[in-house]
Order: C-alpha cells, then sequence, then structure tokens
DNA sequence: TCAGTTGTTTAAACCGCTTTAACAGCGGCG
DNA sequence: CGCCGCTGTTAAAGCGGTTTAAACAACTGA
C-alpha cells in the first residue's frame, strides 16, 4: 500500500523539462516581468505537466516570510467548545488566506504557557504574524508582541490594542436594543448575568448593559457574574429568582448564550415561563438559540467578516508596518419569543414556583435585525 | 511601536558568542553525541543568552520534514460551530505537537475544495502528514492521500480507513446502553433521528440504535434524517410526534445533542412534557446538555484523548511508514432526566395533532423556529 | 563597424539549518 | 617513533527556493 514514497519534483526538474534555468522557473511562477511570454507558458506547462508546487519551507527561508499567521487560544479547554465564534472566525480567515496559499498555524495553550507560545512563535520563525483575540484587560500580550517584533492586530477593541491595530465590532448596539425593547415592554428591573471579569468584552458588554439601562431611565439591577458557562449562568439565575419580589428582576440581559440557555432551563425548573414570568436575552446566536424553549433572543456578529478583516488587517501591518482600525458593522439584535412584557405587577406571585400552567407561544418570530447595519467603516487611527 | 525590526539572531550568531561552529551548535541543540560536556553547556548559554531558537523554515528545509501536521476542515461554515468536539480535539492534538515544538496546520475549506486542499498540502511540503476526520462513506481520502504520498491517519473506525491506520472509538456502547434502558424503562416504540447519510458515524450510531432495539426484543421504529442539525432535529421531532397514536415513538435516540435540543424544544411547543410523556436521548454531551430543560441524557467521547491518540499515530505513521490502529475507550452515556418511564398507554390522548396524520414537513426556513403551535394535543393531566 | 540599447536568460550568492566526512590532538601500542 | 583509534570539532555540501548582478543576443543608430 504504502506508495513508494518517490522524490517530489523540485523547481530543478521543473527548469529542465521546460529547458531552462531554476531561477527563470521562479520569476515564471512568480510572474515577474522581463520573462518571454513564450518561455513562461512553457515553463508553467512543464510545472502543470510535473504537478510541482514550490515547497513552502524553502520558499520561507529564501524569502523571509512564513506565509502563515498564527492564533494561540488559551482558554481553558471545555470553555473553548461551546463558543460558535471561533470556528466562524477561523473559517473568515481562512478565506483570506487560502487563496495565497498561506496558512493558519493554531495553537492551543492554558493560560499559564501562553506568553510562552507568543515567545517560541516569534523566536520560531513559523508565522508572520499573530491574531489576538479573547483579550483581557491589560491585557499583556500587545505589548509583549511588540516587544518580540512580532506583528500583532488585536481582535477586539481599540480600548485594548495598546497601540496596535484594532479589528473591532460593537457589541453596545445589540445590548442597547434588547435592553429599549425590555423597557418598552414594561420592564423595570433588568438585571444582568456578566462573563468573566478579566475580559475585556465581558466588561464593555457589562458597561453596553448598564449605559443602555440607565438611558431608559431606569436603575441598573443586579449584576452576576456568570463566567460565559451554563453553570455559572443557571447559578446566576438561581440567585436571582431567590431575591424577593421587590428586587427580582422581571428580564435577564445574559453576557451569553450559553449562561442564558442554562438560565432558561433553571427558571423552567423554578415553574416559571419564560417570557411570561420573566424575559431572557442572550449574546452569540448559537446555533442552538433559535431552537430553544422559548427560542432565545440573541445578538448576532459576524464572525466569519471578523476573520477575514482581522487577516487583512494583519497582512497590512505585516507588509507595512501599521494598518488603521478597523470597525466592522456592529452585532444584531435577533428579538425572539424569550423577549416578552414585563408580568403584571398586580398579578405577579410572590412565589414564583406554582403556576405550571402551560402556555402557548403567541410571539411571532421577528428575524429582521432591530437596525439597519451601517457599512463597515475604517478609522484612521489619530 | 514598531519596535526595530532588529535582525534575529542565527545559528551563526550563537556560535560566535560561544567561541564555536555552528555545526557545534546544532549538534549541541539537538542532544547529539560527541560533543564534550562543557562545550555543549557553553552553547546552550550562549544559545539562551541571545534567545536563539532554529528557525522552523530552515530546520524544514534542511531536514526534509516540515514539522506540522495538517487538520483540514470541509464542514459547511455554519455546522462547524455547534460540534463541541473540534476544539477539544485539537487540543488534544496539541497536546502532543506543543511539547515538540510541532504545530498544526489547519484549513477550513467548503466540500468543493476539500482535494485541491490535500494536493496542495502534499505538494507545499508544508505538512508532515494529515488527520482525516468526519469520514464520509466511500470517502476519497484515504486513497488520495495514499496516492499523494501523504501520510495520513483515519479518526474514525477502520472499517472507513481503506488500509490507513485508524483511530477509533466506539460508540455502539453509548447507544447500546441507552436503548436498553429505555426498553428496561417500558419505551417499546424507539425512533432514530439519524445524522447525514453521508457520515460514516451516522451510519454507525444508526446501526448501533437498530442493533440496541433488536437485541430488546424491539422493532425499530422509524427513522428521520436529522442531519445533525437544530432545523434537522426539531422537524424530525415535529413529524414523530405527528404520527397516529399506534405509530408514535415513546422514545427518540437523537444522533447527536444539538438535533436533541431542537427536538426537546419542539416538545415543549407541542405542549408534551420530557420525559413524562417522551424520552430524549442525544450525543455528544454538549456544555449545555446538562442545562437544558430537562437534563438531556447523553453520551460523552473523550476527544481530547481522541486528539492525542491520532497524533500520535499519525507520527509513528510518518517515521515508521505505518502504525497499528488504536481502539479508545468508548463512549460512555450519561443518563440525564430526559429519559424517564414509558407513558402510561391508557392514557395517552387518542389522536396525533389535528387529524392529519403524517403533515409533510414544511421545509422549516432556517429561523422559523416559532412557527405557530398547534394546539397542544398530548397534555400531561394535572 | 562598433558602442549603446533593449530584452531575455542565467550563474551564483544567499536564506539558516543539518549532516557527512574530514581533520586536529592525543594517549597507547607495537 | 610512527601508526592507530579515540574524542572533539569543524569545513563544506546540501535542502529548494529567491534574487542580484552579470552574460548574452539581437537591434539600434551613428
Amino acid at each position: 500500500m504504502a506508495a513508494a514514497r518517490e522524490r517530489r519534483p523540485t523547481i530543478a526538474d521543473v527548469a529542465r523539462l521546460a529547458g531552462v534555468s531554476p531561477s527563470a522557473v521562479s520569476f515564471a511562477l512568480n510572474g515577474r516581468p522581463g520573462l518571454a511570454e513564450a518561455t513562461k507558458s512553457r515553463i508553467l506547462a512543464a510545472a502543470a505537466e510535473l504537478g510541482w508546487r514550490p515547497s513552502r519551507p524553502a520558499q520561507a527561508l529564501s524569502r523571509g516570510r512564513a506565509g502563515a499567521l498564527g492564533l494561540v487560544l488559551s482558554r481553558e479547554t471545555d470553555a473553548i467548545g461551546a463558543d460558535p465564534f471561533f470556528p466562524a472566525f477561523i473559517a473568515g480567515v481562512e478565506s483570506v488566506l487560502s487563496p495565497r496559499g498561506d496558512s493558519l498555524v493554531l495553537h492551543v495553550t492554558n493560560p499559564a504557557d501562553e506568553a510562552a507560545a507568543y515567545h517560541r512563535l516569534a523566536a520560531d520563525r513559523r508565522v508572520d504574524g499573530v491574531l489576538l483575540t479573547d483579550m483581557r484587560v491589560d491585557d499583556p500580550r500587545p505589548e509583549l508582541t511588540t516587544g518580540l517584533g512580532l506583528p500583532a492586530v488585536v481582535v477586539g477593541d481599540p480600548g485594548c490594542a495598546d497601540g496596535l491595530c484594532a479589528v473591532s465590532l460593537d457589541d453596545k448596539p445589540a445590548f442597547a436594543t434588547a435592553v429599549a425593547r425590555l423597557a418598552e415592554l414594561g420592564h423595570r428591573r433588568i438585571a444582568h448575568v456578566a462573563g468573566p471579569r478579566e475580559f475585556h468584552h465581558s466588561r464593555r458588554r457589562q458597561e453596553s448593559w448598564e449605559q443602555a439601562v440607565r438611558a431608559a431611565g431606569l436603575t441598573p439591577g443586579p449584576v452576576l457574574p456568570g463566567g460565559f458557562t451554563a453553570d455559572g449562568g443557571a447559578a446566576a439565575t438561581r440567585q436571582l429568582m431567590a431575591l424577593g419580589v421587590g428586587e427580582r428582576p422581571t428580564a435577564i440581559v445574559f453576557a451569553n448564550d450559553l449562561s442564558a440557555t442554562a438560565g432558561l432551563a433553571v427558571a423552567h425548573r423554578l415553574g416559571l415561563s419564560v417570557p411570561e414570568d420573566l424575559s431572557v436575552v442572550g449574546y452569540d446566536d448559537t446555533p442552538l438559540a433559535a431552537y430553544t424553549h422559548p427560542p432565545l433572543a440573541s445578538a448576532r456578529a459576524d464572525a466569519l467578516g471578523w476573520g477575514a478583516a482581522a487577516a487583512r488587517a494583519l497582512d497590512e501591518v505585516i507588509a507595512r508596518g501599521r494598518a488603521d482600525d478597523v470597525e466592522l458593522a456592529p452585532a444584531r439584535l435577533l428579538p425572539r419569543a424569550s423577549m416578552g412584557p414585563a408580568p403584571d405587577p398586580a398579578r405577579a406571585a410572590p412565589s414564583g414556583p406554582g403556576s405550571t400552567a402551560v402556555r402557548p407561544q403567541r410571539q411571532p418570530e421577528h428575524e429582521q435585525a432591530a437596525e439597519p447595519a451601517p457599512e463597515p467603516t475604517v478609522r484612521r487611527e489619530p
């Protein structure tokens, strides 16, 4: 079975077949001018005949560029799985890399080894630059990569880019819309179940929620940590629902779908109906969001476009040393049936559990985004 | 700020600093014998002082090995996100690669470009071998990679390896356990919502289910396609629940959690209680499974270990030309509350929704999960 | 006829490492 | 003393491309 591992053709083989020198082959391949058209096509034909493609390691060595971008994921292993962001993001990166024949080098580490991973990537010359995702508050990586001379782009807002090029996507409008809508529906006590404190985007989402609540003339309800996890979301929900009737929120805005879905389940288990007794909003628009019970209102960000934009920006940083910040169209709220009118305070029984009646859903599904999407804009750096 | 992109140290710089020749540095680095202990440590000290690490492209070129493994994902973009398998699998691969300083090259393609991606990977010499996942029935890739002389390992059972080394993890026991348990609980009509027909593991899961049902002395209930998606799972569940009372299953074994969770939501929307009216089993143990309402019985496979085992096997194939098949510990069922005793046939409602028997399934529009629910017909007695 | 172009092609150096083969230095052996 | 076999070290030849500078034809115009 083991196919005789024949020697793969090299540039010399192609040159010989075409009756030219190796340099000519290189010129033809790279579209350099100064080669007769006839010669060029003869060379390309020879290359095709042999099925030759230049060896990437050899190219990388002589060009001094690896032809690859790096992505280091340092989440805890089990936290990666639940998030639909990365697969789509990576696909977006690929859509830029693939046509050029470049590739993506992925490293999964635990947080403790993160810095070492970047050091290695830089010293190795295995990649030409890296994408920094999951930015944390006071994230050391912008300084680290700058110090290492490793080109990098921040996938997140400029506030955490520390001078690096930032490719961002605003989640504020989605939270603003969600909260505004809830306020319209009569909710007066809107809680937030936040993501991990260390993530920049967790904080941003919390701020967005808070701002929106204040903008609606309300007092921000309680904020509980949900850690972006199902466990956290469930625990937070239980805590919130255990509050006295005067403090218990009638709506919860979760930092992501995973915690929101778990919250939904907890609500059911407590005998609460959503959205009759409690409105719930998530973030991420996981594939399941439209299929929870009831369908979970959530916000969708264009992860694919984000990946592509980040890859392009990194390209530019690598080539020109710097690139302008990019701001993508903001995430858009998908208002699904988990948002509904606030329960009538008069009817609100002080006891949550008890009314186990199954109420049919009447809420029609709106799939349109609540807001028209602005065009992506390129912001000049000051 | 753009750090002055100084020239990175090369092996020559280290050699100069240590007062030896470049070859000596290479020897020291690679632990070659025949170098005086004192010299060796002097060299390593010099290397550390300069922060030098060998250039991977240069190493790859001279060693003739890229020092990287490849993984090509050719799922449809949106189908990748929901699956917790890949992130964990990749982390497992990394756990083997990382200590050696090797890395994983990831390519995301659409199915149409899949073959081209492997061709490129092989001709490029960018990777030393590839991991084949998501095996399809009559998958062309084993033959393709063999023909290309590209070392490969199949992540899936030997039946689809076509002579290649297979690293498999049996899902049969999990299905067998689930079905046996359901039978014990009194279920007599157990349906299956299958994954895409083209995937080898979809078929295997279906076979496992069927075998188990027969082993319990029952007649396999209806099988519907669920496509591993929420849409598909929801549609299939609606169809099953619309069956006449004589045919309607009391338990559904889904091919994965995504479709199962959607099925759960549909059941609720139809006014059915789980597990009182219907038992549901998934597969994958997504992070949410324990937090659906009710918690979803599911099966957990060790994706991390699978990735590590696959990477090790591929290493061996690369080094020795072949490796023995590996069989990992089978997936285990996590019996959660979504499995319960079969409903008492005496109390079951006499007919399905409306009086129409099986309604041709309206193609579920992508987001239209919350289609107006038919009047609940099977209602739990108070 | 010859220097000066212009347009094509190639020799040769180089990228940074590995590896083979050769080379010093040295104590022991005959 | 000269030769041998060691040990420790290095020169030099790749690996497979890219790139610079020079060589070479074929044409100019003077």
